[in-house]
DNA sequence: CTGTATCCATGGCGATACTG
DNA sequence: CAGTATCGCCATGGATACAG
């Protein structure tokens, strides 16, 4: 941790937050995950050395808490770490308004489908099985077909086919639908323009974008 | 500017603002400094170099905005910068309550009177020219005297005696007094336990505690 | 599954000096 | 006053392999 040699609190709070990751990592533990593994799906470019690094350091700073249950280690914030939730939330915020130029490199369909799995309005969807097949153009073939399953209210991402029949298949360019996700466009505009294109039963079609949902930092105005 | 390939608006915000220094920077500029010098005074351990290749970054990015204005430079907050300034707080409200800790390295004089000059409630002062002298115990001599002059609304601060008879002299450790100021001790603690010892009429070391104040995030509840 | 160990290149950044 | 120019270190962090 390097020091700012300011008693301002603004420079002590970043001495403990602006190391590269950082903030990224206590996203992921507010939205709920708790394993190594977990936190990894979340930043997957991130070496797992300096995700222990970074674990450490925020232990160090009264962040996190490593705990021990059932024979497994986790990670849960402290209060300090929960109190953090609203500088996430307002880093968020401001994202969505002032960052919305996305590279290429910005576009990858895990994050989207990890994202979707813990967001989507579970409550919203069919109590039978549904599956949602995802068809994303001009992406490279190991990471261009991806399924979303929900059943009793659990969710499951898979890349690869579940065996069950797809009771919808949405096809689009991958950029198209992280900018639905993210409420850069909404579902009413993709589908009108076929950016993104539905197919499967009249109903279900219909019904997809509830299902699916937005992000939810989707809801922010924008400038 | 490192990029995280994630598309969370989370992750674009901190590719513009994770880098050392850029969010200080940001928070003098919310604090009303425009002018090159005027930033550096703000963040006196950053190198000039340093200074001017964030705010190039922070251009880029849509966050400030230079100008020219009767021939000398000036640096302002676009709207998207603007916008910062609940993230700025949210940090600094978690920094006042979490990252109590100050090392001997954090504690700089010219820092603090920079900090009270630019905040000191000026209506609360007498119409007539007022000076308070301070001594810092256990610092080196060349900052460890300084003089606050307030008239007509008007704050200067000197580290040369300026030659006025001083209304007020404030003798305390730095450490101290810096605690005070960030409102981990209260006024009337500091006074009573001596830690802070005032010199001067009556009435002025009465009311001195309202001339100075605190920094604004001392009303920050504590945990 | 939960991390460690090692290596290496990059470039960030601190320090200092200097210029229009 | 408002920056540039230059230098060089060392730490950051990316990559990969591996271990309990």
């Amino acid at each position: 941790m390097t020091t700012y040699g300011q008693f301002c609190p603004v420079a002590k709070a970043m001495e403990v937050l602006d190391e590269r990751w950082t903030l990224l990592v206590v996203r992921e533990l507010l939205a709920g995950s708790t394993r190594f593994n977990e936190l990894r799906r979340g930043v997957p470019k991130m070496s797992p050395a300096l995700l222990a690094k970074r674990l450490r350091s925020l232990e160090r700073a009264g962040v996190v808490r490593r705990y021990e249950a059932d024979d497994h280690p986790g990670y849960r914030l402290t209060q300090a770490g929960e109190e953090l939730r609203p500088l996430v939330e307002s880093l968020g915020a401001w994202g969505t308004r002032w960052v919305g130029g996305l590279g290429e490199a910005d576009l990858d369909p895990h994050l989207l489908m990890w994202d979707m799995r813990r967001t989507v309005p579970v409550n919203a969807w069919p109590r039978e099985r549904t599956v949602v097949a995802f068809r994303f153009d001009g992406v490279s073939a190991p990471v261009a077909h991806w399924w979303l399953v929900v059943r009793d209210g659990e969710v499951d991402i898979c890349d690869y086919d579940p065996g069950y029949e797809a009771t919808v298949t949405v096809s689009a360019a991958l950029r198209t639908l992280v900018r639905v996700w993210r409420g850069d466009l909404s579902w009413q505009m993709a589908l009108r323009g076929e950016a993104v294109s539905l197919d499967g039963p009249a109903e279900a079609r219909r019904d997809l974008p509830v299902w699916l949902g937005q992000s939810p930092l989707a809801v922010v105005p924008r400038p």
